[in-house]
DNA sequence: TCAATATTAAACCAAATGGTTGACTATTGA
DNA sequence: TCAATAGTCAACCATTTGGTTTAATATTGA
């Protein structure tokens, strides 16, 4: 745990906690400022920023000052390799029900 | 953190490790025991095996007994929901770039 | 000018994580 | 029968995580 981390671990690890994929949800309806971010969340501001941090980091949120308020935007791009990455691996679903058909309709001609 | 967590919370975490994506990229070419899993991993039995607990808890690995052995089977199910999270968020991605289009395709025309 | 607001930074804390070791169980195979 | 193999379990450890509080900074607006 000493090497550093790939883009997709911060990326899945961000989306790893409800808090910040609620974040996700909605700052992909607007931009939101910390304060607003953190309003229906019963956390502190505080708390609220170092998760906003934490998708930032994974360049999932892009966050800009504006007067003394930060703005905090999505930046959808580094999800696109998480579902490339997901895609991939849950096409393993259709080729095993796929496998699991063949093999009835295998079973069914003998 | 106190509230259980979700299946997404579970599948998100899971795969937020490297090794544990490690794993289900090989058991999505063939099913392996917990010894053949660990053996690239420099990491003891014990240790590869909780990694496996973890991707069994979030549903993505089967781990059954066959004499001493254990066989892990990579159970994709999981994976469609969060495919599909991310597929719907991914989209922002899409919206964004054809907003931008838009906006410079109008800029042209005035 | 000055109080209020929005946020960050740092110190701190409890709990979870990722790993180890050592002892144990179950199974194999000679 | 018995040593070797495969794995688990429990205890332990260092680090990370998710949260707090308190103090500080920057900005607003009266």
């Amino acid at each position: 745990m000493v090497e550093q981390k790939s883009d997709a671990d911060l990326v899945f690890h961000a989306l790893g906690d409800p808090t910040r994929r609620m974040m996700v949800e909605r700052l992909s309806k607007r931009a939101m400022t910390i304060g607003e971010l953190a309003q229906p969340l019963s956390m502190t501001l505080a708390g609220a920023s170092k998760h906003v941090g934490v998708l930032e980091k994974a360049g999932l949120v892009l966050r800009e000052k504006r007067g003394r308020e930060r703005v905090c935007t999505l930046n959808p791009a580094p999800l696109l390799a998480a579902r490339d990455w997901v895609e991939h691996y849950s096409q393993f679903w259709n080729a095993r029900l796929d496998a699991l058909e063949e093999a009835l309709r295998e079973d069914g001609n003998e």
